[in-house]
DNA sequence: TTCTTATTTAAGCAAACACTTAAATACGTA
DNA sequence: TACGTATTTAAGTGTTTGCTTAAATAAGAA
């Protein structure tokens, strides 16, 4: 795994090795921050999330229909999501629509008006 | 793959065409943004892409060091972000310094800014 | 030209991912 | 209770990803 034999004859050894400090400072914050995009990263995923965005709910059988895909996917990715938080669940008769946390719905918000912003674009 | 016969009972016909409209305008600007987000959802391309930001330039070398990793699998990160035109590089003799396009560091600032903000929380 | 340094590329492999099918769970109604 | 609707979960499979090793490319120095 390590080959740290590559030393440049002119690096920044400082520069180095205040880069290393910042990796293991923000060591966690990187692996939470990462595993959060990881989800956001998925097309199908980021559909889900723009759609309950603007529909502000919704369950898998919607979704299923909307997207074309079976429900069982769906099922999966909304799973995957809600158990890193990225969505919240609520209960009404045997349906159980689905909704963005707020802790959440702040960090994808700039997504959100990039693809309203393309919304604009492509009807006009 | 078809399944569609979840129709619930109270679907809201309306809402699911509306939505069905939304997916199929934006499916390019999904596509495009989740495949960018799925680069930055890896948590050592996001390491790469924070500490480049923080540094304005690296070269594959210095953050083999810096994150104790092969150079090799560096440089095939580094490839991935440069093909979907994340970075771009300059070469100085034999060295090849990694820069973020602008096009890019726009969209990623938030997120180097919550990163910013978790290092001042770290370290008082 | 040959050697060293810096980097990329190709091939291989184990782990993770996305989807399919089928079975299980949960709630409501007859 | 039994049945229908809404949804989740489990198991299986093909594809993609991230890393390793080894070979290839590129530029400068001897």
């Amino acid at each position: 795994m390590e080959n740290n034999s590559c030393i440049r004859q002119q690096a920044d050894i400082k520069q180095i090795n205040r880069c290393k400090d910042t990796v293991s400072e923000l060591s966690e914050s990187f692996d939470h921050l990462a595993n959060g995009l990881s989800l956001v990263g998925n097309s199908v995923r980021l559909k889900i999330l723009y759609l309950i965005f603007e529909e502000k709910r919704l369950c898998v059988c919607d979704l299923s229909d909307i997207l074309g895909m079976n429900i069982s996917a769906i099922s999966q990715h909304l799973r995957k999501m809600k158990d890193r938080n990225l969505l919240k669940t609520e209960r009404e008769a045997q349906t159980i629509f689905y909704s963005l946390t707020t802790e959440y719905s702040t960090l994808l918000n700039p997504f959100f008006e990039i693809l309203d912003g393309n919304k604009i674009l492509a009807t006009t």
